[in-house]
DNA sequence: AGAGACAGCCACATTACATCA
DNA sequence: GATGATGTAATGTGGCTGTCT
């Protein structure tokens, strides 16, 4: 299909949700959200249970993200509560799997909490996130703690990087995408004109040379059909099923059903295929 | 079995900081 | 050194699913 062949991102399967009727039921209820135009992606926890647990402590762990920093501590909302509730977990396991992640990116944000610190990770760093992306856009929450562990990072902080990662990920391919079909348009114009050309040839060529039907009386001259009234651009011939598109056509073949407003066949020429 | 509360994760928008030209 | 542009870590918000009661 080429809407897997345009849309595909990478091995980890973030997809941009430009066509029809893709995705599968979960992406399909994520994407009736309010927002509307949301794009959704597959959600790890179909695949992956989780297995954290919500430890209440850590109201004391330092650092911009646990606990929220100097932001967040003053958010009163429901989802800022929520928030803080997440990090005081993320917090609890880091401090109970590695000690040392606090003496390391967190000691950096060493003030006195009014102001935000921005940690820039190391070259290092950054190579091994990025290795793990590669390896799979989304964490579990076992595979987040170890590799914040492993990077001396808190599990919040790995888990932001991949979020923002999959953000720039996406934000990369609607860009391609875009351009994609920004040549598709020119083509697609393009050919539009080269077959108006056309049309009007055939045209003149068909007055220069009358048939005999065009001969006779006009009121003896059966109708022209009626698709050869309309307007070239609406006229397409299906290449799978070599019928004629166009509401006309679709009236004939099915003269008894409702007409509903786009039965014509379509025939996309980037993807060779017809929506039959 | 169904409803509600909750935790956890996500996308998305935005903010704020670090870096560079 | 000041400044605007850019990249990105961090934050806020709302939605969804799964689990528990």
């Amino acid at each position: 299909m080429a809407q897997e062949d345009v849309h595909h991102l990478d091995d980890a399967g973030l997809a941009l949700g430009l066509s029809l009727g893709g995705g599968g039921a979960y992406d399909a209820a994520r994407q009736s959200t309010a927002s509307g135009s949301r794009l959704s992606m597959p959600s790890p926890r179909a695949l992956e249970p989780s297995l954290t647990l919500s430890m209440p402590d850590e109201a004391t762990a330092t650092g911009s993200g646990g606990g929220g920093g100097a932001h967040s501590v003053s958010s009163l909302s429901v989802a800022g509560v929520k928030r803080e509730r997440v990090e005081e977990a993320d917090g609890e396991r880091a401090s109970s799997t590695a000690a040392a992640a606090r003496a390391g990116a967190a000691a950096e944000d060493d003030d006195d909490g009014s102001t935000r610190k921005k940690l820039r990770l190391t070259k290092e760093q950054s190579a091994l996130l990025e290795d793990r992306f590669k390896e799979h856009s989304t964490l579990n929450p076992k595979q987040k703690v170890a590799l914040a562990k492993q990077l001396n990072l808190r599990p919040r902080q790995v888990e932001v990087w991949f979020q923002n990662r999959r953000a720039r990920t996406k934000l990369k391919q609607t860009e391609v995408d875009c351009e994609f079909l920004k040549r598709c348009c020119e083509s697609l114009t393009e050919e539009n004109r080269r077959l108006q050309r056309e049309l009007q040839e055939l045209r003149a060529l068909k007055f220069a040379a009358p048939s005999p039907a065009a001969a006779a009386p006009p009121s003896a001259a059966a109708p022209a059909p009626f698709y050869m009234q309309l307007p070239a651009a609406t006229l397409t011939i299906c290449p799978s099923c070599e019928r004629l598109g166009g509401p006309a056509a679709a009236a004939k073949a099915e003269p008894d059903r409702p007409k509903p407003a786009a039965t014509h066949h379509f025939f996309n020429p980037f993807t060779h295929s017809a929506a039959c």
